[in-house]
DNA sequence: ATTGGTGCAAATCCTTTGCAATAGC
DNA sequence: GCTATTGCAAAGGATTTGCACCAAT
């Protein structure tokens, strides 16, 4: 899958996949780094940022900013909701490719106390898209 | 209503919820900053922070994590759904009180593609809510 | 052999903290 | 006058950048 896009397959590439997917979920760049360094301890942040970066572009690890301050980084693609708790910050997910009234449901189900739901929409707006669309320019 | 908490009520504090209500929309404390700059030109990067801080407690303000990097501030106080632009990074209010999948609508309506939609559920886990219910414990 | 990737260190950015001076009550 | 609040400057943490070296192809 690197090699298809002409790029190098390296061991840090290989091992920071791996600890995200070990991880399982919602694990900032700190506990991958620390969980990387296990395998590879010469693994260097700007290596770890980059290879998230190249990941996330690449569409194999998901980045969820909960309003914490770090970058939390999920191993698993499929899009899903959260709940972000207030009191201890912890993030725990609403699984399932599901509607967001449903998730809403999900978590008050599962005993989560909501107090605010919001709804961050990501894509392209009218702006963005009539730039794209303009002849002579190249669209993305 | 900041003498109903015992707090003392400041120039800088009026300037700066003046401010934010006069932007009107999203803005980045830099932005605020800017604006109170122009009416008190000391007022420090501390006291923003500071002050902003406090109007998020105090309700008047909302504080938004569009996962760019910066907060956002919000002097609208009402719940709305956001459409975050993934070309140019800006940020685009739903209005109205609605359900997220009428919020997904609207934004729809309004010329945005949405390639992602997920929903913030903010609020109390299991774990704390039982710990602040614990006996012998305040809650809170 | 080539050149993209890596590691180191330092820089950058946003935000917070410590402390003396100030201003609200 | 008492004390919260401010401003300054500097710290703090997360992430990025520049550059020399190394390793995948």
């Amino acid at each position: 899958m690197l090699h298809a896009r002409g790029l190098r397959v390296t061991s840090q590439r290989l091992v920071i996949l791996d600890a995200l997917r070990k991880l399982g979920r919602h694990s900032t760049a700190e506990e991958i780094g620390r969980a990387v360094h296990e395998e590879l301890p010469a693994c260097s942040a700007p290596t770890l940022y980059a290879t998230l970066d190249l990941l996330v572009e690449m569409g194999l690890v998901r980045r969820l900013d909960a309003g914490l301050g770090v970058a939390l980084y999920d191993a698993g693609t499929r899009p899903h909701h959260h709940a972000v708790c207030r009191v201890c910050g912890a993030v725990q997910d609403i699984e399932g490719e599901i509607a967001p009234e449903d998730a809403l449901r999900s978590a008050v189900g599962r005993g989560f106390e909501p107090e605010r739901a919001e709804l961050m929409v990501y894509g392209v707006c009218v702006a963005c898209r009539d730039a794209s669309d303009a002849p002579g320019l190249a669209g993305d």
